[in-house]
RNA sequence: GUGGGAGUAGCUCAACAGGCAGAGCACCGGACUGUGGCUCCGACGGUUGCGGGUUCGAUUCCCGUCUCCCACCCCA
């Protein structure tokens, strides 16, 4: 049996209803505050993701799907191209090797016939990087983006001796492009901010995204982390001069979130946040705290040991809880965030309290993600296990020039969409939308009547299931009833004849007559 | 990537110390041919995750492997 690989499963009804209920939620919220919907492509080039989430974070040196995009299926016509210029009395080609794109094949890639016979066979052949950088050496004029490819005519004499006295003709033929490095997307922001730039949003004041869709993670499954997961997310980003940088975009978006998890009916969620200051403020604070390590490390746990070298802001995410006492005692960025980032902060809190949002200010919150300044958060939820975190995000002034676009301060968000389904408290049954009305035909055929019949009703925008002529009464009934149908329709004879219907209440037991014209109505 | 636990019918789980693979629920049919839920009866359902080893004999013991779960790591 072919089974799903691991860390990534089926989401199946009645599951997919908790997952259709979160989204349309989703999209009621995202509307009223003034976002639309942005589709990324899942993948990109893997240079996007190197810039945007940083080289040595987890996800990019050891977590992303990443692969060589090199076949080119418009090869052949190169091969041709070349032939034709360097024998010009050429008069047919032949295609022997069907996948002539793909570079390891051993079989030839064409023949080439001159006067009525079948005289060359071409191999062509990549040319590898350390051959390339050679050649790059040599010709100072060669293009970064060209690729060579080292091609061979084989001449096919009529005898094996005179296969010695003809010479083979090997030639250099330029293709246009490299093989591109691409990667299924780890996260969405850097792909929005990649469409941003490259729809040039700026001329269009400040930009409002949102999407929901998957994402690909090579991690370790477990509970809620899976290897494809969702994100629902948004951005705001644009010039400065259109208020990005705000600390009202901050505490809009605060706000929105906890409107998002109150509608969900999501209650034991916490806001913890905090700065974590910006390019000019933060080396100085590193190199302090630093500093600050050097002095304490040896004593704590190896984890942290080895953070305090690594990546010194992880060490506050220690769990061990002989660390704390001294994690308590390291400096914290709050106290060195420079002035506009301690102003920008004390503004998202002041506007918060004054829309009675309740959070935690959390001087240990970091963020692990390189493009994040200023503003970070997250809500956590009890029931979710280690995972506990249902979304994170937070402000990255710097990512569009990270990426080579303009200045543009943004700030985001990414929701992990299985936590969120997990910790919701209904069951899928009760989102779920059961039959208003089953259609019971009975007898030979009567499957056309009932055709005719549902048609109707669902145009009247009732959810209706159909049975089958073949059905006995009973058991239409006992499946009108596991469907958990509101009414019954019987359609028999009679009904055909009188086009005045059964209509049974499933439910109180009650049952009427009702003209065909009614029913509708009747079943509302 | 590291450590631990678990995999038996569609689901939840049994099977003593190595000896005929079972139950409940679900599903299908009948009792009941135009009136459901209840009840009763019956049927269906399995390469015991996969592969190898030990044994007269393996769900059971051993080795390998895959997957899920828990923790670490990291993140959402």
């Amino acid at each position: 049996m072919i089974k799903a690989i691991r860390g990534t499963r089926d989401l199946m009804p009645p599951e997919t209803a908790l997952w259709n209920f979160v989204e349309t939620a989703v999209r009621d919220v995202f509307r009223a505050y003034n976002f639309h919907e942005i589709r990324t492509p899942i993948f990109e080039s893997t240079e996007l993701f190197a810039r945007g989430v940083g080289e040595d974070t987890d996800i990019v040196s050891k977590e992303m799907y990443t692969w060589e995009d090199g076949a080119r299926a418009a090869d052949y016509s190169v091969y041709r191209k070349w032939a034709t210029t360097r024998f010009p009395g050429v008069k047919a080609f032949d295609q022997v090797d069907p996948d002539a794109a793909q570079l390891r094949s051993p079989l030839p890639t064409m023949s080439i016939q001159l006067e009525g016979q079948w005289n060359f066979i071409v191999f062509a052949y990549q040319l590898t990087t350390e051959a390339l950088f050679l050649l790059q050496l040599a010709t100072e004029k060669l293009k970064r983006t060209t690729e060579f490819r080292l091609v061979t005519a084989l001449p096919l004499p009529s005898n094996f001796e005179a296969l010695k006295s003809v010479p083979l003709i090997t030639e250099m033929v330029s293709i246009d492009s490299f093989p591109q490095s691409l990667t299924l997307r780890p996260e969405n922001t850097a792909g929005v901010v990649r469409a941003y730039i490259e729809h040039k949003m700026w001329d269009r004041g400040l930009s409002k995204f949102f999407y929901i869709g998957p994402q690909f993670r090579r991690e370790r499954p477990q509970k809620g982390r899976y290897r494809q997961f969702y994100q629902i997310g948004a951005e705001v980003i644009g010039p400065a001069t259109a208020g990005s940088e705000s600390p009202a975009r901050d505490a809009e978006i605060l706000e929105m979130l906890a409107t998002l998890l109150d509608r969900l009916g999501i209650t034991g969620w916490t806001l913890e946040l905090n700065s974590v200051g910006c390019a000019r403020c933060r080396p100085a604070y590193l190199e302090r705290l630093k500093d600050a390590l050097q002095g304490v490390a040896p004593t704590m746990c190896a984890d942290c040991q080895r953070r305090a070298v690594t990546n010194p802001l992880r060490v506050f995410d220690c769990k061990v809880p002989e660390d704390q006492p001294i994690i308590d005692t390291l400096p914290t960025i709050t106290n060195f965030l420079d002035e506009e980032c301690h102003i920008h902060f004390a503004q998202v809190k002041t506007i918060l309290d004054s829309v009675h949002i309740r959070f935690l200010q959390n001087n240990r919150l970091v963020r692990g993600l390189d493009y994040y300044t200023r503003t970070a958060f997250e809500f956590t939820h009890g029931a979710l296990g280690a995972q506990n975190a249902i979304l994170g995000g937070g402000r990255y002034d710097g990512l569009s020039e990270a990426l080579g676009g303009p200045a543009a301060p943004g700030i985001g968000f990414a929701i992990g969409e299985d936590r969120l389904v997990m910790s919701l408290t209904e069951t899928a049954e009760a989102v779920l939308r059961k039959p208003d009305v089953y259609v019971a035909p009975l007898g030979a055929g009567m499957n056309r009547e009932a055709a005719r019949l549902a048609r109707e009703l669902r145009r009247h925008d009732l959810v209706v299931e159909l049975g089958d002529e073949t059905f006995r009464l009973k058991k239409s009934f006992e499946t009108a009833a596991k469907l958990g149908a509101r009414y019954i329709l019987i359609l028999g004879e009679n009904e055909a004849k009188s086009n005045v219907f059964a209509v049974k209440n499933l439910a109180t037991g009650e049952q009427r007559s009702v003209p065909r014209a009614e029913l509708a109505q009747s079943i509302q």
